[in-house]
DNA sequence: TTGAAAGCGCTAACAA
DNA sequence: TTGTTAGCGCTTTCAA
């Protein structure tokens, strides 16, 4: 029904190798062909057909983005900005959630052997050896973003160094008895904001007491990052802490909303009573007036996909594997107050 | 590099046709012979080439959604839901975000142009005549969702209704001075709450002021449905306006986030001062606490997919373009307040 | 029940 | 500079 090269070929009274040359912008083609071509394609409305391209190419101008849940703001944020690079190298972009941790390796499995994508980015999702040994039979170029495997690329935020800002600032309002509330710890980024947060304790003569330290449980998917997890985790504390710590460090803003609304229901006012530094700067920490520590996404969502764009087109083909890690910022709402006394931890 | 059919069939001693029957569970295979091919398929670990077949069928099975920017919780719920349902009948999702209005049809155009999607999903989009004469002649199914054509199917949300129920729900809490804050006028969705408004003041004998109406500004796109619209409204109210109306009905969450924002700012108190009703209840509505209208968002989603999966899948083929209409809900939190007496308007 | 062959619409190597 | 041809990996007649 629509119309092929053929039919253009015919109606310019040329191969269709010209056609394909002129389409494919050769310069191996005399000036008056290619201009007899042009007005073939305009006057029959013909459009190049991309599945055929692709099959011929051998190239699908197609990435696959996994993310886990869409739940999370932080997600939007990156795949807009991934969105933004990759539409701009007319790239087309396959959207894959992952609704539950386990299916993941289904998920990535079936894309894996659609062969429909020439690259895949993958977001805080943990890679087998497997799948990597995969990867690279299958020539499939990979970009990590907020995870992390030595043998693929990888674009991250150094949470270390965020958690370590949030509770140094915390640290110099004068707080000394300094609780955190951490994401499950089988993930990566949630272990480096507890081992950020220890290394300011103890970089201040701060010691770390076990019972300031609150898990996050896996109320949900999500890492634990979640406002259920926060609001638990807050119940909890309150339920069982005699001396309720002066301030927190939560390690996610969404946790941090759930902590703030637990805090809330039980009277315990923000800042007055306890102050919460939060992190990710996702967009409710500003509606919720939360310090917290931002990490710059949607920049990150461009490094993924500009980084991947970098493999696919050759030019970074046999550049060595790289991390790329991005620094976290301090973003000072009003969820904290300087205490004057240092009372004794 | 990777193994075709041609392999397989030589492995198995069979025909391609006959793999290809195998893989498309054709009963036409003898059981045996079923056997063979299944063996050598398990054997060498083939996979069939999504492109190839897409090419040989004439049918991706992938479908694009087009959504207005991803700024807005609201397109998050809506995606899931699509997702969702596409996933699980094995389809893929192009997603595809219109950063500027103005560029939507370029990227239609591309879309459609690329032939490599079943169906469109398209949000929010107001669809020009041309489009759609385009989309019958290439036989390319489409799905509206948040807007309206007569000639295509959609899916929408009772607008009216739902700004109905927000009115009348604050002039049941006695207030007699209600202001609306809308959305830009050109949408159907904020023209539709518009006259919801309007329905609901009319049958209360309340008289309509063409003052108390503040149509929110483009600041960004997306409708005038943004924080810093409802901001900026709110501004401009507080500048201008003598007596402050009671009670306000804001035209989405987004805008109310901002209206509250601009309230906080002049010490006006919610709901002490003044009452506000949002629509849409995205997550954030919660968090603010903000009585609201809400939309089914990710039933919507999904009844959109699956509408579409009808059309693709040749059941619902011939049937008569459909507009669905969804339910809002009022969902009561803690930003309007009933006042005892009725002050002359 | 099966195999062979003709496409699907294009790219790219090879000749001319 | 151009046309021809052989794939890309599959589905789907058409015969056998």
């Amino acid at each position: 029904m629509p119309v092929t090269i053929y039919e253009v070929a015919k109606h310019a009274n040329v191969g269709i190798g010209t056609v394909s040359r002129v389409l494919n912008g050769s310069t191996q083609v005399k000036d008056k062909t290619r201009q007899r071509v042009m007005e073939a394609i305009a006057e029959l409305d013909y459009r190049p057909h991309g599945f055929a391209r692709a099959l011929a190419r051998r190239k699908t101008r197609m990435v696959a983005v996994m993310i886990p849940h869409f739940n999370g703001y932080f997600f939007i944020d990156l795949i807009k900005g991934i969105q933004t690079t990759l539409c701009g190298e007319s790239y087309q972009m396959i959207l894959s959630n992952v609704d539950h941790p386990e299916k993941a390796d289904d998920y990535l499995q079936q894309l894996v052997e659609n062969r429909n994508v020439d690259g895949l980015i993958l977001c805080s999702l943990q890679i087998s050896d497997a799948f990597v040994q995969t990867f690279k039979k299958l020539k499939l170029n990979v970009v990590l973003v907020d995870s992390f495997h030595k043998a693929l690329d990888s674009i991250v935020v150094d949470n270390r160094h965020g958690a370590y800002q949030a509770t140094k600032y915390l640290i110099d309002l004068g707080h000394r008895h300094i609780g955190m509330i951490a994401g499950v710890l089988a993930s990566r980024p949630a272990q480096m904001r507890l081992e950020g947060y220890m290394e300011a304790l103890s970089d201040h003569q701060i010691p770390f007491h076990e019972e300031d330290l609150t898990i996050g449980d896996v109320v949900t998917c999500n890492d634990g990052f979640s406002k259920e997890s926060g609001y638990a985790a807050m119940k909890k504390i309150l339920a069982t802490k005699q001396p309720l710590p002066t301030a927190f460090f939560v390690s996610s803003d969404v946790q941090a909303a759930g902590v703030m609304m637990a805090l809330k229901e039980a009277e315990i006012n923000v800042p007055a009573d306890v102050s919460i530094v939060g992190f990710d700067d996702v967009e409710i920490a500003e509606y919720l007036g939360l310090t917290t520590v931002r990490q710059p996404i949607t920049e990150i969502g461009k490094a993924a996909a500009q980084r991947l764009l970098g493999r696919l087109s050759g030019d970074d083909a046999d550049v060595a594997v790289q991390s790329e890690s991005y620094r976290t910022e301090l973003v000072i709402r009003e969820s904290c107050r300087r205490i004057s006394s240092a009372e004794p931890s």
